[in-house]
DNA sequence: CAGATATAGTACGACTGACGTAGTACGATT
DNA sequence: AATCGTACTACGTCAGTCGTACTATATCTG
């Protein structure tokens, strides 16, 4: 069974965390099972480097965050909300194009 | 322009160095030269990035070295050839699985 | 009602691969 | 004669990932 080691995931997952904030501002933990699901179980991202992109991103100024108390929107534990800011979604932008470049390059050495 | 970052490309390099080496043996600066031309341009490699990942290969079996003396086969300078072994081609192998794995995970967690 | 499991994180240090800078040395070109 | 191309080596730095460990509350299950 092939897994995705953490040299070649590198420079995604703040992609992924990204993507999910395009949808709604969300937290840790909830981001974290978005994207399991979205991989289809794939991938899952390690709890400290989901955290570590968050302070990176978030010094960057491509995230801002604000904290929801117990109980204030039906749930029963303080979270870190993580919105996008525009500055995020340019990032995000270009991050998508870097993509399509790397993809067409790694392509271009790879045998099936 | 879009760049490709290091962040991005790691974890492709050895793939790409292991790619050229199962056509032939070859050294450090053809392969870098080859590694540009066969991405048309779009990915040059960095020196010691190149020669750190000959020292780590040969470490992990991956690879083998023979230094060819000047004017044996036609050349002006003292060149270390590196050829792929059975385990290198087990590796490379595994890393284009891996490509294809990674390829359809983070596709979709990208926008165009 | 007690214990397990899920939720929601924080702290700290280690490791690895990529890269900047610098230097060596020879051959070919202009 | 000087510059450019070839073919490396050495050394230290940096950033992102991950292992380990710890805290603390909520919810579910027997």
């Amino acid at each position: 069974m092939v897994e995705i080691s953490s040299d070649v995931i590198r420079g995604y997952n703040d992609t992924m965390i990204l993507y999910i904030l395009m949808r709604a501002p969300s937290y840790g933990y909830e981001i974290s099972k978005q994207i399991k699901n979205i991989s289809e179980g794939k991938y899952v991202i390690k709890e400290t480097t989901l955290y570590s992109a968050f302070t990176r991103m978030e010094k960057n100024g491509y995230i801002e965050s604000y904290v929801a108390e117990p109980g204030a929107d039906g749930n029963g534990k303080k979270r870190t909300y993580y919105s996008i800011t525009d500055a995020g979604k340019e990032y995000f932008k270009m991050k998508c194009e870097e993509w399509e470049l790397t993809k067409e390059v790694v392509q271009k050495f790879i045998e099936k």
